[in-house]
DNA sequence: AAATTCCCCAACCGCACGATA
DNA sequence: ATATCGTGCGGTTGGGGAATT
């Protein structure tokens, strides 16, 4: 007598082969494992394709490769999670590389890219759910915020949101930008629009007005003063886990739009002078982004 | 107890890049 | 100069166990 479970998992399974034809996942076994270890040991790292071909597995050297080094490879800390201090690792690399997970794998002997990539797909996703506004624990987070340490670069608000662009462009020390607003943002925003060329489109004053229309936002609303202050502007870059749904936050508009909301922030603050959240990672991404603008080749 | 939903992690994909033919 | 191949990387997917209904 088969269960009803399982006739439901029959269902699927044909519709599956009827659609879109046999799962193209295939979880490695233990005779296979062995039949990889046996030829590594025998043979010796070398080309991933031979192995594919000589090992008498049927898959591909891509295929196996991936096995070795994600699960058979000596030395690993497999079904050991990550400790505190492994964790403190990933959050502080994370902040300056961004998603370089085979960078930040070098620094953890015996993790993987790939551990280290899930543990933070994981974690972003818990951020998204709770409500989480910054991804990074505080002791990290607060190093690049409003109320952070004072190592950071400092700004000068004048009340004035051009001026607050303005010396963004000095720090970033881009010699030869138009300082202009436009520019700036463009410089910015560049890497994280599908097209860098619509950013001239999007940008554009009378569309960015429309865009606060369209989103039924004014320039401080789409974050309270308070999220600006505590908000890291490296989470900006991360805005897709940490703000989340919650905020309205689906694309690059709203992410300028948030942009805009803490620039507007900080250039209309109480405080005269203030340590810019500016992360050393954007720094350099803003940098190099602004530079391929500016000279293509 | 069974069905459904959630969640984690392993496996896959496409792309970029350097080496070599 | 350029076509091909192998490798590595980051993003995404889906299998399957756990949790929930």
């Amino acid at each position: 007598m088969i269960s009803s479970s399982w006739n439901a998992k029959l269902r699927l399974m044909e519709a599956r082969i009827k659609g879109k034809g046999i799962s193209r996942k295939r979880s490695w076994r233990s005779e296979e494992d062995e039949i990889l270890i046996k030829h590594i040991k025998r043979n010796g790292l070398g080309n991933w394709n031979l192995v594919g071909k000589n090992s008498g597995l049927s898959r591909d050297g891509k295929s196996c490769r991936l096995r070795w080094l994600n699960h058979l490879q000596p030395g690993l800390k497999k079904n050991l999670p990550f400790s505190e201090k492994e964790q403190l690792v990933i959050f502080s690399e994370h902040a300056v590389l961004g998603n370089k997970w085979s960078d930040i794998a070098r620094q953890l002997p015996g993790r993987t890219d790939n551990d280290i990539k899930n543990f933070m797909n994981i974690y972003k996703k818990k951020c998204l759910k709770n409500g989480v506004i910054s991804i990074y624990p505080p002791e990290i987070s607060m190093k690049y915020t409003h109320n952070g340490t004072t190592e950071l670069p400092k700004i000068t608000s004048s009340g004035d949101h051009d001026s607050v662009v303005h010396q963004l462009v000095e720090l970033m020390d881009l010699p030869s930008i138009q300082n202009t607003e436009k520019d700036v943002i463009d410089s910015l925003f560049s890497p994280y629009l599908d097209n860098p060329q619509s950013s001239f489109e999007l940008l554009s004053q009378p569309q960015l007005a429309a865009a606060h229309q369209l989103s039924n936002t004014s320039l401080n609303n789409v974050l309270s003063s308070e999220q600006c202050s505590n908000l890291s502007i490296a989470d900006l870059l991360y805005s897709d886990y940490s703000m989340g749904t919650d905020l309205g936050v689906h694309d690059s508009i709203d992410i300028f739009l948030i942009l805009d909301s803490w620039l507007q922030f900080i250039s209309t603050s109480e405080w005269e002078e203030t340590s810019l959240p500016l992360h050393p990672r954007l720094l350099r991404e803003y940098t190099a982004s602004a530079s391929r603008i500016l000279d293509p080749n």
